[in-house]
DNA sequence: ATACTTGCAAATACTTTGCACTCCG
DNA sequence: CGGAGTGCAAAGTATTTGCAAGTAT
């Protein structure tokens, strides 16, 4: 917990930023949580004005802290790898569930190489499966 | 070519609608082109009002003619596999050009089988790899 | 001191809607 | 004729920016 708090601080100090209160709810906001629209988080956030939310997202995505995706139409922010683990995800088109995917090595190295067959060299790379959760079915 | 527009009137008709000339324009400035932003897709179809373009790809989303992949920052546009093939996208996160991947059914199996031991019945999903180009590199 | 941060209000950008008119079956 | 389809202008949302005041190093 604070061990994690540490790395943030870290990482901002890094590249001349600081860790202040406002950007710390942000980060907490999106610790522990289901991917969540910009909306989502300002409403998480409500005594932080939402140019600021927006700039820390903005921010903290060119730090790599977090990243987007896209999970249905709108695209959600969750904290990247370098906080959380790797993972993709399974949405529910009905109740719109998310659940994270747990990690596999094997599809992880399948990517790679198809990447690599095409010349490029991958960095990272976002996974989506929709369809209907156990619940829905 | 008049295949697929046929294609396209009958799943249109099908539903109650048709297809118009400005529906046609829009199926057209998709057909061949990389995912576009709908702002390309405005320009690309200069004498269709936006509102228009607008409505015409929510009709095409509706009736699966069309997705949307979030492609780095903002959402693309592209035709859905029923007018296209299946694949996945690699993006240059430097100069932005985005390659389809091949079609590659192992890793077509190894999503289904993931999603199905989550208890998932999946659908479709959508893959993006982001790294640098061979131009870029 | 100097550079980084933030709130507030205004400016932009993006998307949807209401309405009148046209088009097609 | 009657519903579908379109342009145009206006209304809504979403996101970014300028600026002055506050804060950390």
């Amino acid at each position: 917990m604070v061990e994690i708090l540490t790395t943030l601080r870290q990482t901002l100090k890094r590249q001349g930023y600081s860790l202040t209160s406002s950007r710390q709810k942000v980060f907490e906001a999106l610790e522990h949580h289901e991917p969540q629209t910009m909306h989502e988080l300002i409403v998480a956030c409500p005594a932080i004005d939402r140019a600021s939310v927006y700039r820390t997202i903005a921010l903290f995505e060119k730090l790599g802290i977090i990243q987007r995706l896209q999970i249905g139409w709108k695209y959600k922010l969750e904290l990247s790898d370098a906080f959380s683990h790797h993972h993709h995800h399974l949405s529910c088109i009905r109740c719109g569930t998310v659940v994270p995917l747990p990690e596999d090595k094997l599809l992880e190295k399948k990517l790679h190489s198809l990447a690599i067959a095409q010349g490029f060299s991958p960095q990272d790379h976002q996974l989506e499966i929709r369809g209907l959760c156990s619940a829905c079915q």
